[in-house]
DNA sequence: GCATATTTGTCCGTATGTATA
DNA sequence: CTATACATACGGACAAATATG
């Protein structure tokens, strides 16, 4: 994990505005703990690009424009910590965490652990229960035609996230969660998201009819393939983007 | 994860004892944040059986005994139940989390998907790297031998936590410590740790010398009827200790 | 290298809401 | 149903560390 040396914040000026929109929109939703709120709006900026990787996110100002308390709003901090979306730094504070190659490398490593492994296990599966999985795909699909690489990354991460899904287990979900959020922390500042993402709209498609056919021997294998491309194509984008 | 109805707490004057100490120890040690060191004296003491599951945390009581402040323990509650140890249930307090059967497999399902993917990547591995792993057998064999099995689960666990650890990623570090904690809780309150832990000294034997002779697919093949075997034992345990 | 201003780390007191006897 | 206990959240305070000129 890279140290967060500086604080690029232009952002911070930016966020002033959908900050106070999300506040309201804080107490509106949600009967679960503040600090659980205040994460939740934090995270989704993090996810949305919003806040970019190296931001700096002062305690006093945040804690005045969401209307919280200070130890309210230490305690979302904590949590989004502890989900590697925001990086604490001891007397310093916090920053929204930028990942380094070796970061990238292990997401990876993890993510083909778990999705190859939840494929192969996919023997005997209602295909009922692939209808998910075909939304997302149309949805990429229908995104790509009209050029917005973003929604297709978007349906990307979806259909990832419910083909994991399909394992049915609690903290594999919790997982994959978690990496998925990081990765898309990769993702931010990469100048083409077309040629990172339109490869897979074709890939995700043959991966599914694989599933539908019951090949989930073959779809494992392709899905190690896959994920090994993407994993080199996420570098040469962001190693492309420093340069 | 049950809902931890009620309050057992012979444990809390009890605990009082050993927070007292731990309390000057989280002084002496130490250079992280305060909430952080808190998390890890309770973490431990979760884990090395102090405080038994379904126990609730007081806020008061253990900021008192801990001599920090409310927020500051409220930090610490907070990591903790976002690694699984304890269970926040608004407005009722924090109780240390109490294990379903359906956790139970839950676990186990991607302990096996983790670990044994782990051991079907060590081709090439300098022997040397095995050596904690002999370590720990060893010592596992040396409680047996003396009836300690306590020691015998414990040396198990750390077996199992330098077995992935050979694989080098921090996040499968992570992840697998967070189950390995979990797991531990699952433990306490069983009649026999006997029954539980003395078969698995000779199979981590096993397997060890599988991994020295190289033969990693076979390794990775009886490591999951290991994990699986595992599985079926503590389920029996914990119902056992139900009846 | 030093002095100052800013920010974090921690604690306390308190008010409000929620659960339980 | 009332009363009590407790969790939740807030704001203010001060020390300690860091950043800035």
């Amino acid at each position: 994990m890279l140290p967060a040396r500086e604080t690029p914040s232009p952002s911070l000026d930016a966020a002033a505005e959908w900050l106070s929109a999300a506040a309201e929109e804080m107490w509106l939703l949600g009967r679960s703990s503040t600090a659980e709120r205040v994460a939740d709006v934090l995270r989704r900026r993090i996810i949305e690009g919003d806040l970019l990787p190296g931001t700096r996110l002062s305690e006093g100002r945040y804690a005045e424009v969401l209307r919280v308390s200070r130890n309210t709003l230490r305690e979302a901090f904590r949590l989004l910590t502890h989900e590697g979306l925001l990086v604490h730094e001891l007397h310093r504070g916090v920053f929204v965490a930028e990942l380094d190659e070796a970061d990238l490398v292990d997401l990876y490593r993890l993510r083909r652990t778990i999705e190859c492994d939840v494929v192969r296990s996919l023997t005997d599966l209602d295909p009922t229960r692939l209808r998910p999985l075909q939304d997302e795909v149309s949805a990429g699909e229908a995104a790509a035609k009209r050029g917005d690489w973003v929604a297709v990354g978007t349906a990307n991460m979806r259909f990832h996230r419910h083909l994991v899904g399909l394992a049915g287990s609690r903290r594999i979900d919790q997982v994959t969660e978690r990496l998925l959020a990081e990765l898309r922390l990769a993702f931010h500042g990469v100048t083409s998201p077309q040629r990172l993402h339109e490869p897979y709209v074709k890939r995700n498609r043959a991966l599914l009819e694989l599933l539908v056919a019951g090949e989930t021997e073959r779809a494992a294998k392709r899905l190690e393939d896959y994920l090994h491309d993407s994993q080199t194509e996420l570098l040469d984008a962001v190693r492309g983007s420093h340069a």
